[in-house]
DNA sequence: TTCTTTCATTGACAGCGGAAAATAACCCGC
DNA sequence: GCGGGTTATTTTCCGCTGTCAATGAAAGAA
């Protein structure tokens, strides 16, 4: 319906080769850099960063900061490349049970604008009238930028197919086979990509957080849910079947509280939200309405809440030393809401990290990193971001009946054979 | 020393490009193919393939074998191309805590001999004296046969840097830090390369087991530990710390059994062999002397033997589920010297995984693939396979202080924008 | 000014992989 | 046995990418 006021034409991104893929990348995740610099990161000669570079100043997505301050007073100054973030708007969309959290980014998924909309309606047509309206909202905010939107992200907890725009079975809206990609391109005039919410966060994380400059690494969101995004190989883990990073129901203690997957003892049973306040409200016997109640209690010092969080930082703990163990990841991001009460399970997540991490595994960076909830919007703007930039080079999506893999590893060495 | 009668030269192996690489790789795993259906498999045009298997066939990798019999008896029949595994030959040596294991094997990892020696002394210098022992023995069978072997492979449990060819730690041999390529190529006369020994065996499965084609899978160990080598992204997890994989550790019962790694109720610590042995000797009061016996107790009907399979099998297939849970994997392959006891406890694998198994993370492919305990030695040599086929694209091993990863996810895919 | 140092660019170039056309090999029906 | 039909493979360009080595550019230092 929706006519958008601002660009009706998708925009193409002059980045159709891996390697002036690469080089962007590089210069959005790791800030301003030489080209000398660059080239080094993205693993390419220098002349391959001038050539990759020249068309993407040229269309203005990277631009020039002449000066440099840390300028080792010899030779040549360096010339710092760096993200033109003016040069394209986002929008990044996170649809929750009770409300639609909507961002306004540049290219650089800063965010400029937050808007959130109540949600009365859980079924797509009324989600998608929500979406409409706060696109609405948005989209007119950037048009007093005069900068044109390229393009919009949404993320959805639940089973997405983020290729096809799908989303398969979100439990949380009650949603099957929803192709909202496509509806929301229909009502936003804007191309959309769809993403689990955590992904998208984890994809926020690789290229502007903690995980910038990491092959290897989990995102671990504790919340209402506990989440965990993988990255492995320089890649998100996406799961055969749309499963992965369930780290909300790894099993802890199979004597725990049932969980509403139908086992006892999940993480989430335990460190989920509605856990914990659950365990307060049975051990205190008073009414605890939320999260913020139950741990404002734990900071009055009601022991019993106390140890509701303890219990659920322990949980929490044992969940990351098991994904730990799994992957050796070069480190953990802890995150999402439930970070406000985290000085009440600081102590238990890392103590039970410690003991139940596997030798080394324990060398693992495990650190937090608050965020504002509406980081899932601009996840969701991320999850755009990068459909925008690559766009070109989509592969044989879902054609060719055996898609195989990477056949080959990564590096195998070999120590020297005989000198006779 | 020990001059080696065959080839004292490393050959080179005539596959310089990605393309070629993953053409021959594949013909390796996929077993003989047409080009037409090579170019297919590895995402190539068909022109590429035959200026790829040229050069190979010439230098004698690969072969044509002129007939199929399945032919649609309708245009030119397909000649089919297949790797020549008689033109070359590599040795696997797999090291336990009280035997040297190796395997002749040829290009395409069929084992042509096995050797046992057993091993008296752990230390480095008695493990190489042992090594140097056995590797006469099979490269004068070698010999016998006028094939060059171009390769040798070592796998060992524990901490391995295979870059380095380094033995960081391992607990069996009580080694840190010993430089075993190094060594090992100095008394073999050989390439050596060196990994852990269920990386290796991941290898091995990736491209000649049940793995073949996939890009996501698990390999689960059951024997006297229990072990998991994990494919990611179509490339093995290595880990960042040297730990990846570590099944065998993860919690299953907070309350259960202690585990040597000091935590209580790990897999391994209640599926391990010594922990169902032990389990067995306590619960009937009798001499338990290993696994065998303990398994054929359950069989006469032992009831506490029969109960402490069952509680293995739980917690493997709780195990297992968080594997699944966590990266979704397309199939996990169960194999070990454990499976000898297999009907023992599929039933509980089969339930607790599936109990645990979050959403359609239960749809993944959980089989048994029996194996000989020769297997750790052949996937010694499918680790001296893959550096030699890969030996030319070693990237700038530890160069480079950013050695960062692929910053480009997948497949990003975007519905379509407006049509206006 | 001229030299040194470092960053960036240029232009020649090799080589890879793709597209399309040509060729090869086979069966069939006549 | 000879076209015709069909499919597999090869050939022949051709564009394009990224590298190399040399050159230019922009300082500060002598």
């Amino acid at each position: 319906m929706s006519a958008p006021s601002s660009s009706p034409r998708a925009e193409s991104f002059p980045a159709h080769t891996p390697a002036a893929s690469q080089v962007f990348v590089t210069a959005l995740s790791q800030g301003p850099l030489t080209r000398l610099e660059l080239a080094r990161r993205a693993g390419l000669s220098p002349a391959a960063v001038t050539k990759a570079v020249r068309p993407l100043i040229e269309a203005g997505y990277l631009a020039e900061s002449a000066d440099d301050e840390s300028r080792p007073a010899l030779g040549r100054p360096a010339s710092l490349v760096r993200v033109d973030g003016g040069r394209a708007l986002f929008l990044g969309v996170k649809v929750t049970g009770d409300e639609v959290i909507g961002v306004l980014t540049d290219l650089c998924c800063r965010v400029l604008v937050a808007r959130h909309l109540p949600l009365a309606d859980r079924r797509p047509q009324a989600v998608l009238a929500t979406l409409a309206d706060l696109t609405q909202e948005l989209l007119a905010e950037a048009d007093g930028l005069g900068v044109h939107v390229v393009g919009a992200g949404v993320a959805v907890s639940g089973d997405v197919d983020r290729a096809r725009g799908l989303v398969r079975y979100s439990p949380f809206l009650e949603w099957r086979e929803v192709p909202l990609a496509e509806l929301a391109a229909m009502t936003t005039g804007l191309p959309v990509t769809v993403d689990n919410d955590v992904r998208a966060l984890t994809v926020a994380e690789q290229w502007f957080g903690a995980g910038v400059g990491l092959s290897d690494f989990a995102l671990v969101t504790v919340g209402a849910g506990i989440g965990c995004g993988l990255v492995v190989h320089g890649r998100v883990v996406a799961g055969a079947h749309g499963v992965a990073g369930e780290i909300g129901h790894v099993t802890v203690d199979p004597a725990g509280p049932l969980c509403h997957c139908g086992n006892r003892g999940c993480v989430e049973a335990v460190a989920g939200e509605a856990a914990i306040v659950d365990r307060v409200r049975r051990a205190t016997g008073t009414e605890v309405a939320d999260a913020a109640e139950a741990a404002a209690l734990a900071h009055q010092g009601v022991a019993a809440a106390q140890e509701a969080y303890a219990r659920a930082g322990e949980a929490i703990g044992r969940g990351i030393a098991t994904v730990a163990n799994l992957l050796g990841p070069e480190r953990v991001i802890i995150s999402g809401e439930g970070l406000a009460a985290y000085d009440l399970f600081a102590e238990q997540i890392r103590d039970s990290f410690a003991a139940a991490a596997f030798g080394s595994a324990a060398r693992c960076d495990v650190r937090t990193r608050p965020l504002p909830f509406e980081e899932w919007a601009r996840g969701a703007a991320a999850s755009a971001i990068q459909s925008f930039i690559g766009q070109s080079r989509n592969g044989p999506s879902s054609a060719g009946p055996s898609a195989t893999a990477p056949l080959l590893a990564g590096k195998p060495a070999t120590a020297g054979g005989p000198r006779p």
